[in-house]
DNA sequence: CTGAGTGCAAACAGTTTGCATTACT
DNA sequence: AGTAATGCAAACTGTTTGCACTCAG
């Protein structure tokens, strides 16, 4: 199993919005949406924020760990769970054996990502001729597309060099 | 969590090949690379051969067992293992908590997936436009790509109309 | 006869759940 | 006060592994 695919992202340009406005705007609709504030769930969005793309709970525990906040497994859970449901954050099934998770910035552009299947780094990417195609494409299908994902397999350039 | 996702599929032409082309090609392909026959690991291509596209280890399992061969689950994922590993099946992680299998087809088409949010069926789909924006991409990165999945997500036909 | 391949059961990893407790509102 | 949210630990699910046994080459 490779590496920790650590925030190596040749991140795009993402959207309008910097991870500080994330937290507000994740801690906002929440409260809109008639759910309680409390610190455990603020930590886990602080966490999403600061850590960025394709983070596992495993990782989110690790770094409130690592800055001594105390927030039980479960709780991690439950909270992306919540922000997964009211459309904060995007689970990214790289295909490990692992659920990632992903701040959804508001008007923010929507990206890909490609993995390195040797070293496991996961980076972003986006492409509008891409996006086009899948558009059209479901325009034609009998399905009401509501979401798609790509994810582009290969070999990352420092890994190539060996 | 949804239903099995049964074979539903709106398969496109799949290549030249049939499902029993299929598995005369992977035993063969296995023996070539040095591998021993076994009736297990026969009974696991067969199985796949019939199921079809994104099948789980679990309802390889179930279909053996229904058909009186017992083979211990562990074979079964040591045999998915070696299949991919000699590029005859391919795994299509579609983010639920299991990874799905299908066979390779030599030639064949190389198909995507559509997942149904809420009944949980998959179907595949093929389109050139598609393919096409993902390979001129691929060329455009500094990563060697060797692979890539797209997965459409939305409501199945049957599932609008409840 | 030799080791690739098997089956069982135990081990594992990620995630979920039951329940008593805490603490927003 | 009332109840959403938490933390712990136990339960579950999918997958992997150790090991003694089997059988194809």
């Amino acid at each position: 199993m490779p590496a920790r695919p650590e925030a190596w992202l040749s991140s795009p340009a993402v959207g309008a919005t910097t991870s500080a406005d994330w937290t507000r705007h994740a801690l906002d609709r929440l409260s809109e949406a008639g759910h309680r504030s409390s610190a455990p769930r603020a930590a886990v969005v602080e966490a999403l924020a600061e850590l960025g793309c394709g983070v596992t709970a495993r990782e989110i525990d690790e770094h409130l760990r690592g800055r001594g906040s105390r927030v039980g497994v479960a709780s991690i859970y439950r909270s992306l769970e919540l922000l997964t449901r009211n459309r904060l954050v995007t689970r990214v099934d790289v295909g490990e054996g692992t659920v990632r998770y992903e701040p959804l910035h508001p008007g923010g552009g929507h990206h890909h990502h490609l993995v390195c299947d040797t070293c496991g780094k996961v980076s972003a990417f986006e492409d509008d001729a891409l996006e086009r195609a899948i558009r059209q494409l479901s325009g034609r299908t009998e399905f009401e597309v509501s979401a798609h994902d790509v994810t582009l397999r290969g070999e990352c350039p420092s890994c190539q060099r060996h």
